[in-house]
DNA sequence: GTCGACATTATTGTCGACAATAACGCTTCT
DNA sequence: AGAAGCGTTATTGTCGACAATAATGTCGAC
């Protein structure tokens, strides 16, 4: 389903098409780099990707439709400046989405898959050790989007993508420290409760996994607290 | 949040603005004018609307945000032709989030909304009982996507955007008879009981409203069996 | 007659130039 | 000094022309 094509160029070579270029921003937008109310200029990014403006503007609707900027007509886009209601909403929308997931996809789920999974889990590990910020970002994401890629179910699946950025973006926002709570461990115990085929476990290993990382996060209090300064000056 | 620029226009004039389009197109495809698998070529939407194909292109990136349509790179884009599995997938998210955006708004909900939106009931019955069938999907939508406005949640609005589309594809692919099953009776009771602050009976009458819609669907036996037929002879 | 290679057509993808709009700075008046 | 009006600049929006790709039709070899 995602551009999978020359993995290599992925890596290495500066990003050029539409996908690398958002992704590329996604990841910014996770690491900090691009805080919320930063305004994204389409000649600036064009001149930074070396790109035309128009695969600029393609990329900033699709980082729209991920919730990742804001555009406003005439106006130009900015990071998108979530709220900590909207946070809670949006992990409370995605604990259900990703129940759904877990159910749809334990009906066929065979050795393979679940290798794979494993393997992905390991992938993390290594980018943990090394404390790979990017890659930590990409995989932990990456290993939510793969459960609903092989559940089958489409709309499940874009649904996610749009929660994993969302989810990017907000624990970029609000969490304090440094660390990034998404982890292999809680992503490990959950495939052995799918390889046993026990649906109630997993959902429950889910549900736990997604609060663990809500409650690491400051949603409490005032919610204009974690927003950007911009707005507290103007 | 939507265009309502001259709500003349919409009503009266050709569409030409991007939403216009694509607002029309939504109509068609829940009217079952256009069905699923039916190709749609830029340059023949271009000519239909008296627009530039660049204008086409946002349209058909909209919808396929909505899930009405699905494009293929360098093959162009069909309307989109859901499954029954999908179908069920939809209206599943589609409770929870319903639920969230009533949680959301009985919070704030004063007089005049709630009679805005009684005033919109009033409205369902007269295009019901002229049997106007364009303007009773328009405001069957409209009243669902009012309550995630009123709410004040962006995120649920936008999820609600994205559910309503879907549900509207989904209802022209697989209900059998030709009336439309979200109606002003049950939106009139859910109103009753926001009127009275109880959140319990409200959710509970919105998942209760949705059942019946889904209900109506065929989804049962042969998920492949209400797609088009070009899929059965390929 | 059927299959494959090639040419032709149809359709989508990309770009740069221009138009429309909003943001900024300057001047002027009170 | 402050504010309103106006011209300038910066930025986004739109379009038509061209390039790239896929679909279709045609011809020839076997």
């Amino acid at each position: 389903m995602k551009s999978q094509g020359n993995a290599v160029r992925s890596a290495q070579m500066a990003p050029t098409t539409v996908d690398e270029i958002a992704e590329r921003i996604w990841l910014s937008i996770a690491e900090r780099r691009l805080r919320p109310g930063m305004r994204l200029k389409e000649a600036e990014l064009a001149e930074i990707f070396g790109v035309s403006r128009a695969r600029i503007r393609q990329v900033l609707t699709a980082l729209e439709r991920d919730g990742l900027v804001k555009t406003e007509a005439n106006k130009g886009a900015i990071v998108a400046e979530p709220s900590a209601e909207e946070a809670r909403d949006i992990f409370h929308i995605r604990r259900e989405v990703e129940q759904r997931v877990l159910a749809r996809l334990i009906g066929h789920l065979d050795a393979e898959k679940l290798l794979d999974l494993f393997a992905h889990v390991a992938k993390e590990r290594v980018a943990n050790a090394t404390n790979d910020q990017r890659e930590i970002i990409k995989l932990s994401g990456g290993f939510h989007l793969m459960l609903a890629e092989m559940a089958g179910a489409d709309f499940l699946w874009g649904m996610m993508r749009d929660l994993v950025s969302r989810t990017s973006l907000i624990t970029a926002a609000f969490r304090d420290s440094d660390k990034y709570n998404c982890g292999p461990d809680e992503h490990e115990e959950l495939l052995m409760h799918l390889k046993n085929g026990d649906l109630q476990k997993a959902q429950h290993a889910m549900v736990h996994h997604l609060e663990h990382v809500e409650n690491e996060l400051k949603l409490s209090g005032n919610p204009e607290l974690a927003r950007s300064l911009k707005d507290a000056l103007l």
